[in-house]
DNA sequence: ATTTATATTTGTAATGATTACAGATTTAGA
DNA sequence: TCTAAATCTGTAATCATTACAAATATAAAT
């Protein structure tokens, strides 16, 4: 997996972002860990490496690489937005539990692209997740 | 369609809700119109019948009735939430210019809800929607 | 019918995520 | 170095929703 700064730069420059320090980090941060963060996730972690950094700061990052499509931005019922460093079409389990949240990648007809009219209506998008309790919680209780 | 007002109130009780006048006459209009509103949308029109109504009972309402599973919340990208008087498993498609939202009832290999494990997490609910450009809105189209 | 208890409604204040905005800081170019 | 543009920062505003307490309506008891 590549974190390393330079690569990081010359990729988010590729998508026409200019790399300041702020960007670069928090880029390096989503691509380190993949867990769909929040805005509070991202700024907490990183306001330790960079202490002058501004929630505002985060908020319009997630704004200009989700504009610029370097990330995706998911929303569940919750009410915090989530991000997404994987941008190709995928589908997510939510733990009712634990909250965690799963990416599903595999081959499910849950994601019928290829209906491509339904009802008459043009689909563009096919937004899709699960909802339950994951692995993890059920192996925890006893 | 039954939006007989005495049909409605023992349809309510039967859920376990008192009918109040205010829960009749919105769960007559939930009836009626089966659009999906959001808390403004029921509050706008109601209000004119009930001048005294507030919105926090509109809240309360909606809370109580999904609570009592007689409607359903859905929470699309947007902000606020929208109630859905089916209560059958269905899926939905979503305009994205007039932001109008249908149901999708057409057998449709999107919710294979047959998947009661994937990757090992327990599935108790499949949520998913499709957006895209309306039938009405290309038509518009000239 | 009058009193009393319980449930519902109402209005206002609080909350929390997000955006608006304007001043401070950084970066890039002359 | 000097200047202009871009970025960042902190605070105030916005908006959906909830919290809460007082007012009203309903039901039960006398
Ligand atoms: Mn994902
Ligand atoms: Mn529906
Ligand atoms: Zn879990
Ligand atoms: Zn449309």
């Amino acid at each position: 997996m590549i974190t390393d700064l330079e690569h990081i730069k010359t990729t988010i420059e590729n998508k026409g972002v200019k790399a300041s320090y702020q960007r670069l980090k928090i880029m390096e941060y989503l691509l380190k860990t993949k867990n769909h963060p929040t805005v509070d996730n991202i700024y907490e972690v990183m306001v330790k490496e960079i202490p002058t950094l501004s929630k505002t700061t985060v908020y319009n990052t997630m704004n200009l690489f989700v504009e610029k499509n370097i990330i995706k931005a998911l929303s569940f019922t919750g009410v915090e937005t989530r991000y997404d460093i994987v941008t190709q079409s995928h589908h997510h389990f939510i733990c009712n539990q634990c909250h965690k949240i799963y990416d599903i990648n595999t081959a499910c007809s849950f994601m019928c692209d290829n209906h491509k009219i339904i009802n008459g209506n043009k689909i563009e998008e096919v937004i899709g997740y699960f909802k339950g309790i994951c692995k993890e919680c059920i192996n925890n209780k006893t």
